[in-house]
DNA sequence: GTCTATAGCGCGATAGAC
DNA sequence: GTCTATCGCGCTATAGAC
């Protein structure tokens, strides 16, 4: 327990901060939850201030983020696998979601790796996999990308519902990933 | 400027909560933007503190979004129309929703209003569109709650991108509308 | 109903020994 | 690298005059 001190803070904060809030976490807390003496300043021999965790801890889960993404490209695989995939990586992603939601509005400058990771990965990759599907006949759409949006943000969506009222609305996930790959295959039902 | 400085109060601390959260405004700023002097303990002669404000600012805005929806259940329109009033909806929801979204989880009594809103409101006002477009032959699906559901989330998901990003992903609200409407028609495009 | 003034205290942050 | 101890700020909330 002597350098990876550091990381420790930096998986309890994550935590913390996606419980209770940036604002609503004390540095006492977290000297606690990383197995520090409470109260003492050890905190601070590893980050200046509470700002610097958040920055870092939001950096960390970009990048791991990001690298998962990078892995999948380019696999093609039926639709409803893939929304699936989207389920599970936005399971991993909540707490990160769960910070950047809370505090992006105070601090742009954590919106702007997110946004990227959700626009550019999520739906690029979405057209491409949709771009495939056109050329083989299985799907007929004039506009892939806005088709590919609609699927994401279903996704998304509902992610967000269940995580947050505890309890998915409407439809539970596998018939959720079952009739929206049907829509997005233009199929008449 | 009298009795109606608890109205001004509960307006004023909405806006603040919404931009700032709970714990990042002070009693002082919504004194001050309520024009009462800062720094005065004038806020504490209409809220005991500042949970009161919230759940009274929370309770009045539930209220009034219930109303709303009410006026609208069982008019029949095209679905086009339904999902750019939903959107509009939305943007009327949007200080609640960021104020439940930031303090729901240290407050679960926040979220269940919220949550009859969208999930009662919502799924079933689109379920109850969608059989009678079924009875006429414009939509055919024999999972009409799952499909309804998967509007809704998607039209929240575009929703909450654009106002959270600042910028809408994938596809701008028309575009993303009319596409949608042609999925849930089951068109083949 | 609004003001001035202030009590009380939790929190972020620092100093300095080990 | 971790501890004990503490400073000082800013916040919630109250007391009491007008």
């Amino acid at each position: 327990m002597a350098t990876d001190t550091r990381a420790r803070i930096m998986d309890r904060s994550l935590e913390l901060f996606a419980r209770q809030g940036v604002a609503g976490t004390t540095v006492v807390e977290i000297e606690e939850a990383a197995g520090l003496s409470p109260g003492s300043g050890s905190f601070y021999r590893h980050f200046t201030n509470k700002e610097a965790v958040l920055a870092a801890v939001v950096e960390r889960e970009v990048a791991r983020a990001a690298a998962e993404r990078e892995t999948r490209i380019g696999t093609p695989e039926r639709l409803e696998v893939t929304y699936r995939r989207t389920f599970d990586e936005l399971v991993r992603l909540q707490p990160l979601i769960e910070i950047v939601a809370r505090e992006g509005r105070q601090r742009p400058g954590l919106l702007e790796p997110l946004q990227r990771i959700l626009a550019e990965g999520g739906a690029r990759a979405e057209s491409t996999l949709l771009a495939e599907r056109m050329e083989r006949g299985e799907v007929a759409e004039e506009d892939a990308e806005a088709l590919a949006a609609i699927a994401m943000l279903a996704l998304v969506g509902h992610h967000l519902a269940e995580n947050f009222f505890g309890a998915p609305i409407g439809a539970d996930r596998e018939r959720f990933v079952e009739t929206l790959a049907r829509m997005v295959r233009g199929h008449a039902f």
